[in-house]
DNA sequence: TGTACATCAGTGAACGCGCGTTCACTGATGTAC
DNA sequence: TGTACATCAGTGAACGCGCGTTCACTGATGTAC
């Protein structure tokens, strides 16, 4: 039993739970600034926190294990943003759910702008523990998109349209804009979205195109 | 006059320049083991590259200058590599354009892992005149794609298609691939042609059925 | 309920180490005459 | 051609500094009785 009075007493695990916390944000606030994982100290972490260096030790046995929980977090994070919403658009027609998932996916750079830089750098950084994870939070991400256009092609197509390749054109796509993304203002990542629209119907187009036996001039 | 002998010497500034070439491969090798640029150290990069860690104050006034060198470098060759053999393409049809613009890309990913590697991670790093010079040779390269593509298209289709696009969404593929292909061998990436191609017939076939007026059901 | 002991998140001093940078220097190369 | 001087890429000692890690510690929280 914690505390009988009226001040809210934390147990010893909650606060610990807190620091952690604590200790994951002042890393991914380092990392806003456009610098990598593998370019933060120790010490510098431990000050963003207002912790002691060697307090650090308390919550992770190096920076490795840090980086990892907080990549495992974000990967958790986005998937949830772009699952968001997801189901209630299976029944709605193609051209608002390619919207829907625009909107999401630049709701999700606005908002966790370091998050997505700490994706985008890690997947191709030193530690491969951290791009398999990543690699992984992607396949996800494409698998769950495919998921969602197999069921709205479903009732309009009666050819076998290849929703993966779809799916992951679409998401290359969509990341690619991100990263052009890092450097724009709110207002002008919402200015893009036309740009993204026409690009993800190029590709869900030309999937039933290519499904229906259409092809370029040349393809044998 | 340099030397009537036989020793072929070199010229005070000819071997300053091959000393700044052995410290710019000295520091590209660094970053092969998967590192980014702003976690290499100056004293680093001189024992890479066989100097006194003084000397590199001879070539770079710092490492941020070293970096941009790089940066300025890799992102020529990757233009040049793209280019090489493209113009020997405009007067044949849309599908092997497309082939052998994966297989450009493919072997510039087998010949300049390390560049690319750069390229991707400093597209997104802390240094703005990085990213400013990537984002423009990116740029360049969409351009290039665009006009090719206008070209092979000119003279088959009638109405107008959005080329500037579709090579966004093409060069988004490409180097999402790209991204993937880094922990494959020569030997997978081969097995991977045949998946891009597909992405990229989705693109340019969905971009001339976009021109020609064709939608996804629900668009306005 | 109170008491005595155990746990453990957080601290601060201390360590050895490699960092970026400065400086005066060396000696081969280049230039003027 | 030879000689005398200037240039400058590369060196190595030295600097102050912050790094990651260890260790013994403190004191609030938790637990047993």
């Amino acid at each position: 039993m914690p505390e009988a009075g009226n001040a809210p007493r934390l147990s010893r695990a909650e606060k610990k739970q807190h620091t952690r916390d604590r200790i994951l944000a002042a890393t991914l606030a380092l990392l806003a600034d456009g610098r990598g994982l593998d370019s933060l100290g120790l010490r510098e972490v431990a000050r963003a926190a207002d912790l002691a260096p060697t307090s650090l030790y308390n919550h992770f046995p190096d920076m490795e294990a840090l980086g990892l929980a907080l990549v495992e977090r974000t990967c958790d994070q986005l998937r949830y943003a772009m699952r968001d919403g997801r189901a209630a658009l299976i029944g709605g027609n193609a051209t608002d759910a390619i919207r829907n998932m625009i909107e999401r996916f630049i709701s999700y750079l606005d908002h966790h702008e370091p998050e997505f830089r700490l994706l985008v750098r890690q997947r191709l950084g030193a530690s491969q523990a951290y791009r398999r994870r990543i690699h992984r939070a992607l396949q996800l991400l494409v698998e769950e998109l495919a998921e969602d256009v197999r069921q709205v092609v479903m009732r309009r197509v009666s050819v076998p349209v290849d929703v993966v390749r779809e799916a992951e054109a679409a998401v290359a796509i969509m990341f690619g804009f991100g990263i052009l993304a890092q450097d724009m203002s709110p207002e002008t990542r919402r200015l893009q979205l036309p740009r993204l629209e026409v690009q993800l119907q190029m590709v869900f187009l030309g999937g039933r195109a290519l499904a229906a036996g259409m092809r370029l001039e040349g393809a044998g």
